[in-house]
DNA sequence: TCTGGGGTCCTAGGACCC
DNA sequence: TCTGGGGTCCTAGGACCC
């Protein structure tokens, strides 16, 4: 999707068409007095009237820029007070999680009614099998993109863009060629041509520290990584990273589109107003801490999971993070049970330092249907 | 007053077991 | 003449992604 969070934001607020704007931070107090003064008439709010970039005082980062914004050199990630510096006449909104995910649900509907075998990738990103689609194979897959397009703008007023490729590796990179509403088909032939110019960084999973590394080398494109023999990316990158690197450097991915996967861990976290002491802010800090494990338990029995590793993640000051865990025997959703778990855990890290964030994580999930029998299984295997 | 929140996967060492 | 070879699980940190 196309600048998803401020997209959806625009649909509320249409006179911000065209103009910079940049979404993050969380509510504050010109937003609920605006929301409180026009009620449902959102389109009414004068242009005047929103909060600008430049009157935010505060930590956050932006979560995304509209494309009008990014001119100004603002965009995803940015801290908002070097964004503001950069942009102070942006209008700055507010993150509405639960409103990107109503239309989040929306899209992939549309696209599960074309094309079944979809992977979730996230609130703004899929991946589409058109294998076996009918007409999925039409103008190498330009119909079907056209026609996915055409219907996600019709259900929700969104625009996506869509790469279409022989894998997912190839397929997420020309989705990138022709942002915003546009479409990119490459075809195995294409790869040097299209594939091998680009920057390294543009392949899924290459992030700053890989591509550091690779400039270190003298290698810049993928054409270059792709000139690298085999053997020499596995000495320089491990077995598993080298061949990996060689493989996505030939467009080579034979990785499926997965249609359902089990969560993993579930976690909150949360960034302070300002950093907190150990001692000094003792009883927020515990407070803050037993509102994140009610958090997390509540997010386990809403979705219907137990976990048995228990972790906490500090931030301090500085920025270096420390995480504990701990694995239990029997699984759990109980905020108390994890209140405790984590609560030893948290006595095993220095907080000498202040602590910039906290957090809570629930990992080595399992349905909680399963449970039961899990325990049922411990106590036959205890006689 | 630089730098969010929620995830997955990988690595590497140590414990422990057969 | 010191002391193998696998395997799994746990823990901490880190890279990367949306």
């Amino acid at each position: 999707m196309d600048a998803f969070y401020a997209s959806v934001e625009l649909l509320r607020y249409p006179q911000l068409a065209g103009l910079p704007v940049v979404i993050g931070g969380g509510r504050r107090q010109q937003d609920d007095a605006l929301a409180a003064q026009y009620g449902e008439r959102l389109a009414d709010i004068p242009v005047a009237a929103f909060p600008r970039l430049a009157d935010y005082v505060g930590r956050g980062v932006i979560t995304t820029a509209t494309y009008a914004a990014r001119q100004f050199g603002v965009g995803s990630a940015m801290g908002l007070m070097k964004a503001a510096r950069a942009c102070p006449q942006a209008i700055l909104l507010p993150v509405d999680f639960a409103e990107y995910r109503r239309y989040s649900r929306r899209f992939k509907q549309v696209i599960t009614d074309i094309a079944p075998v979809m992977e979730d990738r996230g609130v703004d990103e899929v991946y589409i099998d058109f294998t076996q689609v009918p007409g999925g194979q039409r103008e190498g897959g330009r119909v079907l993109a056209r026609l996915i397009q055409k219907s996600i703008f019709e259900a929700t007023g969104l625009t996506c863009s869509v790469g279409v490729a022989p894998n997912k590796l190839i397929a997420k990179m020309a989705s990138e060629f022709n942002k915003p509403n546009g479409i990119a088909i490459v075809q195995p032939d294409d790869l040097q041509t299209l594939v091998w110019p680009l920057a390294c960084r543009k392949i899924n999973g290459v992030g700053p520290k890989a591509d550091e590394k690779l400039q270190s080398y003298g290698i810049h494109t993928i054409g270059e990584l792709a000139a690298r023999p085999r053997d020499w990316l596995v000495a320089h990158f491990g077995r598993s990273t080298g061949a990996w690197l060689h493989d996505a450097a030939w467009g080579r991915d034979d990785r499926p589109v997965v249609l359902e996967s089990e969560p993993v861990s579930m976690s909150r976290e949360t960034t302070f107003d300002r950093d907190l002491h150990a001692v000094q802010d003792r009883a927020l800090l515990g407070q803050i801490f037993t509102e994140l494990c009610q958090q997390v338990a509540a997010d386990l029995q809403r979705k219907g999971y137990a976990g048995r590793t228990i972790g906490i993640k500090l931030r301090y000051d500085d920025f270096r993070v420390a995480t504990r865990d701990h694995t239990i025997v029997l699984p759990t959703q109980d905020a108390t049970v994890i209140r405790r778990e984590a609560g030893l855990c948290l006595k095993r890290v220095p907080l000498d330092k202040r602590l910039r964030l906290l957090g809570v994580r629930v990992g080595k999930l399992l349905p909680q249907s399963e449970v039961g029998r899990q325990a049922q299984g411990e106590g036959e295997a205890l006689f």
